[in-house]
DNA sequence: CTTGACATTTGCCAAATGGCGAATTATACT
DNA sequence: AGTATAATTCGCCATTTGGCAAATGTCAAG
């Protein structure tokens, strides 16, 4: 049905969810909302009103002003990024992925840089093999 | 009439306007609502939405955060973003792996975190399965 | 296979938002 | 004063949100 176009936000909140590891339920407990309404937004039928997103912030490890971020509601706005190490200009970051990628180990951190290198090196050679 | 409880937020909005000085139609034309919407919000008849909160931020010289604070959307004293708060549950980000990851689009940064998110479950039910 | 205890999705509803156009009110000009 | 013009408020309505309850799906135990 939903092979959603463009439903960021409802993938982020169900992915964030499933890591805790939370049921729509237990979520919705804990937020206080109704379960059903968390699984349309995950779902992309509904967008969540900012109450809402108020509500739910914490439950799911968001910082308040985090998930407005995600949500378009706010824009993001201050230059983040995964300063422990100033250092490395690189563009940026999204805070987001820096958030979720920043609780694994360093080693499942590489390990996921390591597969993109392998994806990145298959897509080539196949534009490459298209020409 | 209008000699509402509390209307916190229609009033810092039709003083902050007054004092710019806008008319509400100049305001809304700014903001991209209507200038009925508007007046309904400074009576306190109307609550604005968030979408309607972002666009008029700025015509009114407001920061977004500032306004949603004010609105009750935003916990007060809420620090913008991750950059500033050092309790950051979990670990932090390795800076090689910031970088790379940094380079890429935001889509592909988030398209990774989607790829761990799915090895992670498949390593969970795995383990299930062999105990 | 069936049962029971979960979880998720769906149908339906009330309440609220926000726009448009008309009515009303305020402001200015002669 | 009277009238033209701009600004605000009101009536109405489409759209959306979000809750409740029932339906459906999932999964382990009997």
């Amino acid at each position: 049905m939903d092979s959603n176009y463009k439903n960021h936000l409802g993938r982020i909140i169900k992915q964030q969810r499933i890591a805790i590891p939370l049921t729509l339920q237990k979520l919705a407990a804990r937020a206080g909302v109704s379960a059903s309404h968390l699984g349309r937004i995950e779902a992309g039928q509904r967008f969540p009103s900012a109450h809402i997103l108020r509500k739910i912030a914490k439950p799911l490890g968001f910082e308040e002003d985090e998930l407005f971020t995600l949500a378009g509601y706010l824009s993001p706005q201050s230059p983040i990024i995964a300063e422990t190490s100033p250092s490395y200009s690189g563009r940026q970051l999204d805070p987001y992925v820096a958030r979720v990628l920043g609780q694994e180990p360093v080693e499942v951190q590489r390990a996921v840089i390591g597969v993109l290198t392998i994806l990145k090196s298959i897509a080539q050679s196949l534009t490459k093999e298209s020409s």
